[in-house]
RNA sequence: UGGCACGUAGCUCAGCGGGAGAGCGCCGCCUUGACACGGCGGAGGUCGGCGGUUCGAAACCGCCCGUGCCAACCA
């Protein structure tokens, strides 16, 4: 309490903070809070300069011994967000502002250190734009869709949902625990089940929440919204009913890639190879009218049954003659047609092979150009479903046998399925051509690239189901050009979305076979027989959004006729999470809600994300907007590479090898993270590194200690005019102009590098060093000389401490308060300007460029002489003889007394040393104090 | 198999047409008045390999080797 009113009457951030100090924060502990969140606010002298206005300097003795780092970053986080340092203003233009389109991480996933990593790096440039003058608008958003909250929720709760079970107003469901996961998971409703997912996500919100706290991510945190809320959820409503008016959309019924685990239609872009070990059966086929037969070499033998065709190349001698006749399948003897295909490469196996329903994408083709029949065995949950051989759709010469065979296959799963053929195929038995065993020799083991659901467990299959999509095959030269009117970062990204972009084969499926996510909101009207009429569905009305289908009615229709004949039925499935999410910077800038704003923010300036998501969110974002507003989303990309494990391993969640930020920030400071982060350039993979950790807490450690030094200096300041002074300015000017000048190229790391090396070799390892004595010098006939080195000092602190901000938000913030922050007449450093040739207006250049290395060359000399006679650096020296050649000695001379003084020389000599080189100093017959007793 | 990136001191990385650098680690020394959560000094590399362009290549070009990522490869 002392502490406070004794601030308050100083005045220096005290008025603002009063009531801040009177708060006690709900996640500090109790005691003396008030004391906790004040920032440190020393005794002030406040003296007026006849020079040079308002001047301050503060007793270092009441300043911490060290910096508490936890303890700061609660407190700065408490008063950015009072001072709203960070607020977006809605009333300045758009040419003073700079827009973020800010990842919404995934809330159900791990938040792990590879987030604070890439986050902080937006943070950088945005803390840089800020202290330019813009206007940032830099919002966070959560992801809670799709299906890494659905399993999270499974998991957590143990429970799956049963869309047939009734709602339970008065479900309370505690975390599954071990006796609990033994017994077969609930079954909850629908509507349970998206009330369980929206705790959840709130829960896993805080999380995110807190972390980006503390970090410090410069977010304007009342601009919010998560990818569920009703906002998010008309917009991508909306955005279905745009591209449906502008016929950018379609449902249609067909053969898709579908998981049969997750039991839904995927995109191209929700897949992935993985390889796999398979094994080539090599079956014999018959040929009807004869006892001819050929061998098919196929890794599928569980789909025989489903195959309805035979392919070779037209011109393969081996099976021209077959062209046009029929192949019987053993075991269910089907007549198939053999037909010739340029796609069948006589390569590969033997030539020859069987198209079934559906083993891959090329048999989707096949069975569409070539009309074949459809079999379709294989069910959605990935079982093979009863059918009766001998009927109309399942044709066999011998319908018992098959029916036999493929009674010992039903209700079995692809590789159940799979074994049981292997073993019905080494039976004679089942051949089509009386040769013995349908199965010649026994399978050849394989490896080949299966694809899988990204998520997924098991192999994806072609399943003929009911999606909707979006048109994008015919929007690739669009697409692509939209990629070249962005700026990428690192630019080599662009190849990423390119070559995706070309690669691309399908349209995109944007339907869901889930709970929780974003409904499609599309009616279907019933004809008098209850059927859907999926050529004529009714998109809900601009009013209506958001709307659920499920409950909600459609215009000119009563809740009554829903499910009933002349009635109509609501789409069950919910959109691709990416649909919501492509939307981000329409979510941002409030699209089709308010135009003045949506001017003002849309295109954004950058968008940040990760690499691996470029052919996912970059992609479907580009596209979003060039089919809604014919316009790039945003002018730049930036690309954060991945955080490895100390291993150089990909941190994920399945290795096991995922740390989480909490623990090293309470380890090593909030500032120390952002180091490690700020020293890694975009694009760039980078492991978790203690050593530099470690390397960023000293860095912030030093700071706060010339702070300390500098702030506490009592000469009054003068006009820089000491040589050395000038010299040292001169540098620092040069080193803004280059950071500046990087900033702007989006290359961060070599800002926060050059900063930090320029603060340790010019600043305080050397420059603070040489003029120490002359700012501390006594007499009145010193004042000029004294207050020039207190003057530069100050400038060199306030300079270094503002291109360090937005890398290190703490500690300069910290220093920044002890006297800057009233003396510049900005209470946050955060709002500060930019250094700039401002502040070096009227300054003189030195009058010789090298004076500040050769300053620094001789100290050192001195400092080499007295590590070379092993004695202490502030041992006194008594005298010295200094050589260098003539030209070194001159421009010694006007910078010689600073460092006379800070080598402890009492007494010196001159030597020239014609054959040493420009700028190099040797210490000859050096005599040193005694050791003090 | 194709594309992209990377290969520089023990480790992590910067440099990308004219001096081979930084931090950490290592060795030696120093309690100094902002800082021992310090300071000073030092050792350590034929810049993956081979060719080419150039007066000059770690840097530019070609090939090769290695690593990583992205994409393709389901008969």
């Amino acid at each position: 309490m002392q502490r406070a009113s004794r601030a308050a009457s100083i005045g220096i951030v005290a008025p603002t903070l009063c009531e801040t100090a009177t708060v006690s924060p709900p996640d500090l502990p109790p005691g003396e809070p008030s004391l906790m969140l004040l920032p440190f606010a020393g005794p002030v002298e406040s003296r007026m300069s006849s020079k040079i206005a308002p001047f301050q300097t503060m007793d270092a003795s009441s300043v911490p011994k060290h910096f508490e780092a936890a303890e700061a970053e609660l407190r700065w986080d408490r008063c950015w967000e009072e001072w709203g340092t960070y607020r977006y203003d809605p009333s300045r233009p758009r040419a003073e502002t700079f827009v973020v389109d800010t990842p919404p991480p995934t809330v159900s996933g791990s938040l792990h250190i590879g987030h604070a990593f890439s986050f902080t790096h937006t943070d950088f440039l945005v803390r840089f734009h800020r202290m330019r003058g813009m206007n940032v608008f830099y919002p966070m958003g959560w992801d809670d869709n799709g299906v890494p909250t659905e399993r999270r929720v499974q998991n957590y709760f143990h429970v799956r949902c049963d869309p047939a079970a009734p709602h339970d107003p008065n479900l309370q469901l505690e975390p599954a625990n071990a006796k609990l996961r033994k017994r077969r998971p609930r079954e909850v409703s629908r509507q349970n089940f998206i009330e369980l997912c929206h705790l959840i996500t709130q829960e896993d919100e805080k999380a995110f929440h807190e972390v980006w706290r503390r970090m410090a991510l410069s977010v304007d945190w009342t601009q919010t919204y998560a990818t569920i809320d009703d906002h998010c959820r008309m917009l991508a409503q909306w955005s279905f009913r745009d591209l449906f008016e502008k016929g950018h959309v379609y449902n249609v019924d067909a053969p898709f890639m579908w998981d049969v685990d997750f039991q839904m239609a995927l995109a191209q872009a929700d897949i992935e190879d993985r390889q796999q070990a398979g094994a080539y059966c090599d079956i014999e086929f018959g040929v009807e009218g004869g006892n001819e037969g050929f061998v098919i070499a196929t890794t599928r033998p569980e789909l025989l049954p489903a195959c309805v065709g035979v392919t070779a190349h037209p011109e393969d001698e081996r099976y021209r003659n077959f062209f046009g006749k029929k192949a019987i399948t053993p075991l269910f003897r089907v007549p198939v047609p053999i037909f010739p295909s340029e796609l069948a490469d006589p390569e590969k196996g033997t030539g020859i092979l069987m198209v079934c329903t559906f083993g891959d994408s090329t048999d989707v083709d096949w069975w569409r150009q070539h009309q074949l029949e459809s079999r379709q065995l294989l069910g959605r949950n990935g079982r093979l479903i009863e059918v009766e051989f001998g009927s109309e759709a399942f044709p066999s010469l011998d319908p018992d046998a098959a029916n036999r065979f493929y009674g010992e296959l039903v209700g079995k799963r692809v590789a159940q399925a799979r074994a049981a053929v292997t073993e019905q195929l080494a039976d004679p038995s089942g051949s089509a051509t009386g040769n013995g065993a349908p199965l010649q020799g026994a399978p050849r083991p394989i490896e080949h690239a299966v694809k899988f659901y990204e998520k997924g467990d098991n192999p994806l299959e072609f399943v003929q189901t009911r999606q909707w999509f979006v048109r994008l095959l015919d929007k690739k030269r669009e697409l692509l050009e939209q990629g070249e009117r962005i700026e990428w970062h690192p630019d080599f990204m662009k190849v990423r979305y390119r070559d995706w972009t070309e690669g691309l084969q399908l349209d995109w499926c944007i339907s869901r076979q889930r709970y929780f996510g974003v409904p499609i909101p599309v009616w279907y009207p019933l004809d008098d027989a209850g059927e859907r009429d999926y050529a004529n569905p009714i998109v809900a009305d601009r009013e209506q959004l958001p709307i659920d289908p499920m409950s909600d009615v459609p215009t000119g229709y009563t809740p009554e006729q829903r499910d009933q004949p002349g009635g109509f039925s609501g789409e069950r499935d919910i959109f691709d999470t990416w649909f919501t999410s492509s939307l981000t910077p329409e979510i941002g800038s409030h699209w089709t809600l308010d135009d003045d704003r949506h001017a003002k923010l849309f295109p954004a300036d950058v968008r940040p994300q990760s690499h691996e998501i470029i052919r996912t969110w970059a992609f479907y974002t580009i596209l979003k907007a060039l089919l809604h507003e014919n316009e790039i989303p945003w002018r730049h990309v930036l690309i954060s590479g991945w955080v490895l494990d100390p291993d150089r391993k990909k941190m994920s969640k399945s290795l096991g090898n995922v740390q989480t930020p909490l623990p090293i920030i309470e380890r090593h400071s909030a500032d120390a993270v952002r180091y490690w982060a700020g020293i890694a350039r975009l694009g760039v993979d980078t492991a978790t590194d203690e050593k530099v950790f470690k390397v960023g807490k000293r860095l912030s450690t030093k700071i706060f200690n010339a702070g300390k030094f500098v702030l506490s200096q009592t000469a009054e300041v003068h006009p820089i005019t000491a040589e050395l002074d000038r010299a040292f300015v001169q540098k620092l000017s040069d080193l803004v102009e280059r950071s500046t000048r990087d900033f702007e190229a989006f290359q961060h790391a070599s800002v926060l590098k050059e900063t930090e090396s320029f603060f340790w070799t010019h600043f305080t390892d050397t420059y603070l060093e040489l003029v120490k004595a002359r700012a501390r010098a006594e007499g009145e006939d010193e004042a000029a000389a004294r207050g020039s080195a207190v003057a530069a000092l100050r400038l060199g602190l306030d300079v270094l401490l503002r291109l360090l901000a937005p890398f290190l938000p703490y500690i300069t913030e910290e220093v920044w308060s002890w006297v800057f922050a009233q003396e510049k007449g900005e209470r946050s450093i955060h709002r500060a300007p930019w250094p700039s040739g401002e502040n070096f207006r009227g300054i003189d250049p030195p009058a010789n460029s090298g004076s500040f290395d050769v300053a620094v060359a001789c100290w050192t000399a001195i400092n080499k002489s007295k590590a070379d006679a092993e004695v202490s650096m502030g041992r006194d020296a008594l005298n010295l003889t200094i050589a260098a050649n003539p030209q070194t000695l001159s421009l010694l001379d006007p910078v010689l007394a600073d460092v006379l003084a800070a080598g402890r020389c009492r007494a010196h000599q001159l030597a020239e040393s014609a054959d040493l080189d420009d700028g190099v100093f040797e210490i000859l017959d050096a005599e040193f104090a005694p050791k003090p007793e």
